[in-house]
DNA sequence: AAATAATATATGGTTGATCATATATATGTC
DNA sequence: GACATATATATGATCAACCATATATTATTT
């Protein structure tokens, strides 16, 4: 794993990638069928957009029954925690990240509230 | 002018932008023709992706005689500064990054040189 | 079988690159 | 001063590669 500014910049330069990780770091951790709510896209898009950020070690997955659940690599180097620090902070007051956030805390049937047991 | 996360990481997602605004943070201030022999690129792409950031407020132009210096535009948001720094710091170690930086020292016949008068 | 997530496929739009040329500035000659 | 030439830079036109997307389907888990 290799992680430069080029391929950080890259994976973080498509919208939906971006809303992704913006949500996973207010969150922490975010299911497929969350994101996909939170961000009202449909599935298949959000998986890919995913995929692709693993791809890049942006984020790591782990499943947990029928949910993968998708968090920000913590193997990150500093300096690219310093740069999804400044981008959230640069995000905190966008329309688009805050309806995101919104949508996220809204949600009912949240896989985490029925995996309790 | 509005600077937001999407438009910031937008201009920095191509490898010659990114070479070009590293370089320009380390050096100052630089005229297309310098960026031309430090990334040895031909003069038209050059220009063309300079323009680029110029029209996303990333950088700013000023001419001087037959020169056009380009330098980062200092108006730029708190959380913008930051992830350029966040930025540098990864690049410092970066191959492509120090021989660029290097070859721009080593460049004779500057302008600036030129006009000491 | 149902729910969740990943993937195959085809399509269209965007973006970056390159060549040629236009534009801006400076200098030399008459 | 007018004109020719040189140098630096910007832009028009064109093309090709790449990437995101949607629909349909497959894979995995319960």
């Amino acid at each position: 794993m290799k992680m430069t500014p080029e391929i950080l910049l890259k994976s973080l330069s498509d919208q939906t990638r971006l809303r992704s990780v913006m949500l996973l770091m207010q969150e922490g951790e975010l299911c497929v069928c969350e994101l996909t709510y939170a961000l009202d896209l449909i599935q298949p898009k959000i998986s890919r957009h995913l995929a692709s950020l693993r791809d890049m070690w942006v984020v790591i997955d782990r499943r947990a029954g029928q949910w993968v659940y998708y968090s920000i690599n913590s193997d990150l180097p500093l300096w690219a925690n310093e740069l999804l620090q400044a981008l959230l902070k640069g995000s905190l007051n966008d329309k688009q990240h805050r309806a995101d956030l919104k949508k996220i805390k809204n949600m009912s049937n949240r896989p985490e509230n029925r995996i309790c047991a």
